[in-house]
DNA sequence: TTGTAGGCGTTATCAC
DNA sequence: GTGATAACGCCTACAA
């Protein structure tokens, strides 16, 4: 248990008999070696135990580490979790290796994060920012070459890459879909707080379908809730309006967890339903959750694929790429309104 | 956008006209310093956007990077992002880096994974092993004294620490619980490979609550499925047998996806169902269902604690914590058999 | 209060 | 084929 040192280089060369830069020679196949001497190299590496060390380097070598850093608001959010799967796959295939951390949506913990991974000297940054986060404190990174990448929201006051769902074409998407069917006062239970991109874009999704379907915007409908209680709460009060929506589009996943149970406890069947973002059991439910779902392992793929780009020299403008959403139909979204 | 080299200590230091260890002093607030040198070097640092190297630091400190190690078999699964959640959260309150990796549950992934960390020489290594791996690769990292946790699953032909659910007691109290309403003939739905540990222990306490009440162990009622599909299918083959079950163990929640929606097609309201871990929405179906509930989050805070107590030179011997569980009754679970 | 020498473990350069 | 030397950026130890 004694915490012996671990080998060096200069340990296996030593026993080999050899110099330090031989063995290294014969561990990274660069210059001749004689097959005797390589062969000894390898035995005693493998005595050893000897693993190079990374930090050694990629000092020595590129003064950047081999690795990407990502943060998100929240890991144990499956969609942050999926994201951070795409990403990971990605960026293991290519020998690079993901730094992680989580920042509550807390932007001076997101700031901190974010220094930490530049302190180490990170190759590329990910960054779902937090809510409200201002982004300036990045720009000599960006000017110094650093790629960097906003996942899911944009970044404030820099010009960066981007990848983001389509979420104002699924919202109008969603609506639209409640509209066909007969709907013409539809509730729109979005985040909290109004600002959040992802709110903002939803909501205008929601006001393009009720313009192309000539229905009148009415704020009364539209409410913010931050966690599926609030939502519960929120549908309470919109149901108990004096005309009152005859469906609802919960525009996150925590609005579809609160309006769902809020709907079945209120014995309302016949209030339709549709949700952005998926979720386990949504087939499972009656009527089944109808639902625009998102991609969130594809979006976690492209923007490691655009770091990799930006990486392999690419100089291009800061571009923004959107990752279409499918509306999946299961029932909730379908019924028609009492009127009908 | 020239990719500039960034500003070092010496960088820093000539333009102050002081020398590099005096900047050193300033920003590890280390020595004693003047308040005008201070200030003057603040500013130079602000001006030119120096970092200290992450990288050079623990290299020339420790020789270990200040970082902890986790792979977990699929980052998508909500239950181990939230095990990372709970792990992250500990460790970047010690100032400490997440460094994360996904083996998909598979052996050589596992082992390429753990390898690369090692080789960052991190300061610990949490793993949950892929099924059937082996870690006696590991055996020369723990002589030399680095702090190793499993997690959810122990390792295999190593002595490690190990953070594990209550997987024997749970599935003991889950099906006792359908035992306790009346059901003799309890099917078990488990994981795929049979030797998954969480999957024996959980077989395990299922033998335990039939011995404890008295009931025949029938192997025909126990069957394995890896996906929500095969489980699906399992479950519409023993409704089918001659003296079919009357409830239903699910014994994770993979199983439960596909058994939950397999009795909602067959119209088999009166089937009894128990899962293994939780599920969001689970309280909104028809029956509510009933489950064993993991504490994810707990589980990686136990890990990540037990690693911080061996880096902080906790010598005791290997020890396995189990976390709690609980059961959670929503109303599938204690639907009576047919019979009474 | 500040500076110099040396080294962490690796690789680049240029000899032999 | 192989080796000595210097250097990556930082900090420890020891002066001045």
């Amino acid at each position: 248990m004694a915490s012996t040192r671990r080998p060096t280089l200069a340990d296996v060369a030593e026993r080999v008999g050899v110099s330090a830069k031989t063995v290294s020679r014969v561990l990274n196949e660069d210059g001749p070696v004689s097959e005797a001497t390589r062969t000894k190299v390898l035995a005693v590496v493998e005595e050893l135990g000897f693993r190079p060390n990374l930090m050694a380097r990629n000092m020595r070598v590129g003064s950047r580490d081999s690795t990407i850093g990502l943060v998100v608001p929240e890991l144990g959010n499956p969609f942050f979790g999926t994201v951070a799967g795409g990403v990971e796959d990605v960026v293991r295939d290519r020998g690079l290796t993901l730094l992680m951390g989580s920042s509550g949506e807390h932007q001076p913990l997101e700031h901190s994060l974010v220094t930490t991974f530049l302190a180490r000297r990170i190759s590329g940054l990910l960054v779902v920012p937090a809510a409200g986060s201002d982004h300036r404190y990045l720009r000599r990174e960006r000017e110094s070459g650093l790629p960097v990448v906003f996942l899911d929201r944009p970044a404030t006051g820099l010009a960066a890459d981007a990848v983001v769902s389509a979420n104002e074409d699924g919202a109008r998407m969603g609506v639209a879909h409640l509209v066909a069917h007969g709907h013409r006062r539809i509730a729109f239970i979005g985040d909290r707080p109004a600002t959040l991109y992802t709110r903002k874009m939803r909501l205008r999704g929601y006001r393009a379908a009720l313009v192309e379907a000539g229905l009148p915007y009415d704020p009364s409908l539209v409410v913010a809730a931050h966690d599926p209680y609030a939502a519960g709460v929120a549908v309470r009060r919109l149901l108990a309006l004096a005309t009152p929506p005859t469906a609802v589009f919960a525009a996150n996943n925590f609005a579809s967890l609160g309006v769902v149970p809020a709907l079945a406890e209120a014995g309302r069947r016949d209030v339709a339903l549709v949700g952005f973002d998926d979720l386990p059991l949504a087939a499972v439910l009656e009527p089944g959750l109808t639902v625009v779902a998102q991609n969130p392992a594809a979006m976690g793929t492209a923007a490691a694929e655009q770091i990799l780009a930006r990486l392999s020299g690419d100089r291009s403008a800061a571009r923004t790429r959107t990752v279409p959403v499918a509306l999946v139909a299961r029932g909730s979204g379908e019924l028609p309104p009492p009127s009908a």
